[in-house]
DNA sequence: CTTGCCTCTGACATCCATGTGAGCTTTTAG
DNA sequence: CTAAAAGCTCACATGGATGTCAGAGGCAAG
């Protein structure tokens, strides 16, 4: 397929496809015209690419993991399973955070409405 | 205390705490001098604002949802708490979305790990 | 062939929290 | 009193993913 049908498929820009190109996130083989094209296997690729993203990695950082998805195994992917194992971790740290947020949120939402309704009855009273 | 010392209790540096004041996040009363000063409660707020930001919020979002925090139950609050609503739903989206990605994550590992013991295997036997 | 849509490269624009530096004043420590 | 450290304002820089525009070429349908 060419490069606006998946983007379509994927929900990711045109122009951010070219830029994970850019990255070395994703290959592309061209047409004699120097058209990219792609796979089927590219559309899972660029929705895990976004999910990374999505996690707070960076380009570079998702470069780095990525030969781990190539090629599972091999020894150049050594370095890539170990980062990929530290960025696992930072995510789960960082998960902790966001619940502690979410807990501090509900919290300061109960506390509004207990208040609201603490307000209600001194009037109603 | 001053700035510095605010800076120092919160991780926050001056640069972002003069930001936050401009943005309508924080306050500060100022000496006949013209220097900011602020009280200890200001250190929670603070580690809340980063929180938030944390959370995925910009800073008019913040700004938005802060009243909330402020004057609890009262009737300016009411688009703060709807606000805030809607931000703990979509941080628990997020949150979601993530959890998703650390499992995918843990599965990656799982499998190339799998991968490599089995390479280890066949050549041992 | 032509019209319309897609793609190409390259470059500049944008957002936003934060860094950084200049030039100047205030505060504090010796 | 003096020097160092900290504060002030203003303004410009940065990084990173993405938007957008320009100019040119590719390709399918009428």
């Amino acid at each position: 397929m060419r490069i606006g049908e998946l983007a379509s498929r994927t929900g990711v820009s045109v122009r951010s496809l070219r830029y994970y190109e850019e990255q070395g996130l994703l290959a592309s083989t061209r047409s004699a015209s120097g058209q990219r094209h792609y796979t089927d296997d590219e559309v899972e690729r660029v929705t895990f690419i976004q999910r990374l993203y999505a996690a707070g990695l960076s380009s570079r950082t998702i470069a780095e993991v990525l030969p781990c998805v190539d090629a599972p195994g091999e020894d150049n992917s050594d370095a890539a399973l170990e980062r990929m194992a530290r960025e696992r971790d930072r995510l789960s740290a960082h998960i902790a955070d966001l619940v502690r947020t979410r807990d501090a949120l509900d919290e300061l939402m109960a506390a509004n409405r207990a208040y609201r309704a603490e307000l209600r009855a001194s009037l109603a009273g």
